[in-house]
RNA sequence: GGUUCCGUGGCCGAGUGGCUAGGCACUGGUCUGCAAAACCAGCUACAGCGGUUCGAGUCCGCUCGGAACCUCCA
C-alpha cells in the first residue's frame, strides 16, 4: 500500500525561492526539520507561542503521511545579545544578574515554562532540543572552517564573518531576504563595537568575553562565547547533515539571523542548509507585534486563566490552539478576546460533533461523499499546511452529523472511514484536546445523569417548571448542557 | 529612507482569473412548556482609481491605509 504521502504530496511555500514548491526530500520517506527555538530568558509569550504550534502542525502532518521525521529545536541559553549583536550584554546574563541567579538558572526556570506551554497548547516535544552552551566546541569548529575559507577575521579577540569576502567569492548575503548589500550599508547606524568590523554588515561568530562576563570559554582567540547565528547552523547540520530539507522558524529571523545561517552553513558545507525555508507570521495585539522587549505581550498561562486585563475570561489551550489554526501559519494573525470567544464557540461545536459521530450508526445511503471529502482534507494540508481550509472541510462533515437523526445516511464504512478521518484531523493534526472520556468517571457520571434527567422530566410532565429550569440552570452553571430533543434529553460537558 | 508583505461582508479569517470558503454575530423559520442545542432560509465583500483579459478579490500601475524587517526578538 502506498503511503500517504504518495497519495497526498505536500507543496511548500518555500521563502529561499518565493515559490510554493512539491516537496521532496532528500532522502525518500525522511524529513529533516530545524526550527529556531527560543531564547530562554523570560517567559515564553503567545506569539512565540504561535511559531512553535505551527511547526508542531507541520511536524505533525509530516508523521501522519507516514514520514519518518527528525525534528530538532535548538533553545538558545547564550550568545544572544541584549542590543545589538556586536556590543550588547548577553541576554540571559543581563537577566541573572538581575535576578541575583545563576545563567543556568534562568535557563533552566524559563525552559522548564516554555515545555510546559508547549505541553499545554498540545505540541509534541522534538526528536531533539540541543542547547547552544552544549554544542561550543561544535560553534568554535566552525568559525575555524570559515576563517580558513577566508570569509572571516578576528579583530581584537572577536571573530567576524567578512561578508564582502563572501559575496566577492560568489556568495549571495540577502538571498533569502531580498536584501542588497549597498542598501544595508546605507540603512545600517553607526553602533559601539563596529569599529572591530570591517564593514557594518559582518556579523559576530564569536564574541570576546569581558572580565565580568559570566558565561565564558575558551577559544583559539581567547575567552569568549559564540554569537548568536552560529548556534543554529552548528546544531542543524550536526543533527540533519549538510543539506537538510526544512528550515523553520518566525518570520523576524528572516532577516538577519536565517540570512546569516545560510552564509555560515555555505562557508562551511557548501550548501543553504535547508532545501525549503518556512517562515511562520506574527501575531498581534492590537495591530502590532507580540514583543518582549516592548510589553505588547500576552502570556499563555494569562489566556488560560483569564489573568489579564486584556482578556474576558480564560481560554482553554485547546481553544487558543483552534484559534491559531484557523489562519494560515503564513498569515499574520490578530489576538482578540472577540477572535477568541468566535474560536471558542466553533471549537466546542466541532467537539460536540466528534461525540455525536462517535456513537452514530450508519442506515445506509450516499448522503455524504465521505471519499471526495477525506480527499478535500488531506487535499487542504498537503497544499501548504493550509489549516483553515481543513476546519472548513471539517465543518461540512459536522453539519451533515448533525442533521442526521436516526443514523447518518452512509453505508458502514463510510461511516468508520468518516470516524477515523475526523479523528486523525482534530485529534493527530490540528491536535485538539476533547473533553476526558475517563470509561469509569463517565459510567458513574452516565448513570447519575440519567437519574438527575429522570427527575427533571418527572417535574415537566407534572408542568413544574420552576424545578425543571432549575436542574437545568444549576447544571449549566456546573458545565454541563442539557439538551431536549424530540427522543428526549441528553447531556453534554 | 530601503526591503518584503497585507488591506475581503458587523467581527475573525480562506481564497493558485471563470464555480457557495468556513467560524462567530445578526434576522426569519422548524423543534420546544420556555430556553438552549441542532437544522433550514436570509443577510451584509473583496480600500480607491486606472489598465490587461471574453472574464479579476485573484495579474499590472498609481493613490491611500496598515504591518514585519533593516538593532535583540517566534
Amino acid at each position: 500500500m502506498k503511503p500517504l504521502y504518495e497519495v497526498y504530496p505536500i507543496h511548500i511555500e518555500n521563502s529561499l525561492t518565493g515559490e510554493k514548491e512539491p516537496f521532496s526530500p532528500v532522502q525518500e520517506g525522511r524529513v529533516g526539520m530545524y526550527v529556531c527555538g527560543p531564547t530562554v530568558y523570560s517567559d515564553v509569550h503567545l506569539g512565540n507561542a504561535r511559531t512553535f504550534t505551527s511547526f508542531d502542525l507541520i511536524f505533525r502532518y509530516f508523521k501522519h503521511l507516514g514520514y519518518k521525521v527528525r525534528y530538532v529545536r535548538n533553545i538558545t541559553d547564550v550568545g544572544h545579545l541584549e542590543n545589538d549583536a556586536d556590543s550588547g550584554e548577553d541576554k540571559i546574563a543581563k537577566k541573572a544578574r538581575l535576578e541575583a541567579l545563576e545563567p543556568m538558572e534562568i535557563v533552566q526556570r524559563y525552559t522548564v515554562d516554555f515545555h510546559k506551554v508547549m505541553d499545554q497548547l498540545g505540541a509534541l516535544p522534538p526528536s531533539i532540543e540541543p542547547t547552544a552552551t552544549g554544542h561550543i566546541v561544535e560553534q568554535i569548529a566552525m568559525t575555524q572552517a570559515i576563517l580558513a575559507k577566508g570569509w572571516a577575521y578576528e579583530s581584537n579577540g572577536s571573530v567576524y564573518f567578512d561578508v564582502n569576502a563572501y559575496n566577492n567569492d560568489g556568495g549571495d548575503y540577502g538571498v533569502l531576504s531580498g536584501r542588497k548589500m549597498d542598501e544595508l550599508q546605507a540603512g545600517s547606524r553607526a553602533l559601539d563595537g563596529q569599529d572591530e568590523k570591517r564593514n557594518p554588515a559582518d556579523f559576530a561568530l564569536w564574541k570576546k568575553a569581558s572580565p565580568a562576563h559570566i558565561m565564558r570559554w575558551p577559544s583559539p582567540w581567547g575567552d569568549g562565547f559564540p554569537g548568536w547565528h552560529l548556534e543554529c547552523s552548528a546544531m542543524s547540520t550536526k543533527y540533519l547533515g549538510d543539506e537538510f530539507d526544512i528550515h523553520g522558524g518566525g518570520m523576524d529571523l528572516k532577516f538577519p539571523h536565517h540570512e546569516c545561517e545560510i552564509a555560515q552553513n555555505k562557508a562551511c558545507t557548501n550548501h543553504n542548509g535547508a532545501r525549503y525555508w518556512m517562515h511562520a507570521n506574527m501575531l498581534t495585539l492590537n495591530g502590532k507585534r507580540m514583543s518582549k522587549s516592548t510589553g505588547n505581550t500576552i502570556l499563555p498561562g494569562e489566556l488560560f486563566t483569564g489573568t489579564n486585563d486584556l482578556l474576558v475570561k480564560a481560554f482553554h489551550p485547546s481553544v487558543v490552539r483552534f484559534f491559531m489554526m484557523q489562519a494560515h501559519y503564513s498569515s499574520v494573525l490578530d489576538f482578540s478576546n472577540e477572535a477568541l470567544l468566535a474560536a471558542e464557540k466553533g471549537h466546542d461545536k466541532l467537539l460536540a460533533a466528534w461525540n455525536t459521530l462517535q456513537q452514530a450508526s450508519a442506515k445506509g445511503g450516499q448522503g455524504f461523499d465521505v471519499q471526495a471529502w477525506k480527499d478535500k482534507c488531506y487535499s487542504a494540508m498537503s497544499d501548504n499546511f493550509n489549516s483553515p481550509i481543513l476546519i472548513a472541510h471539517l465543518f461540512e462533515a459536522v453539519k451533515f452529523i448533525n442533521a442526521s437523526e436516526g443514523g447518518l445516511a452512509i453505508a458502514a464504512g463510510d461511516l468508520l472511514k468518516l470516524q477515523q478521518t475526523f479523528k486523525a484531523m482534530i485529534f493527530d493534526i490540528l491536535a485538539l484536546q476533547g473533553v476526558e472520556d475517563q470509561s469509569a468517571h463517565k459510567d458513574a457520571l452516565d448513570k447519575a445523569m440519567d437519574l438527575v434527567i429522570e427527575l427533571r422530566a418527572q417535574a415537566r410532565t407534572n408542568k413544574d417548571w420552576g424545578t425543571a429550569d432549575l436542574i437545568r440552570d444549576q447544571l449549566k452553571d456546573a458545565g454541563i448542557q442539557l439538551k431536549d430533543g424530540p427522543e428526549g434529553t441528553t447531556y453534554s460537558l
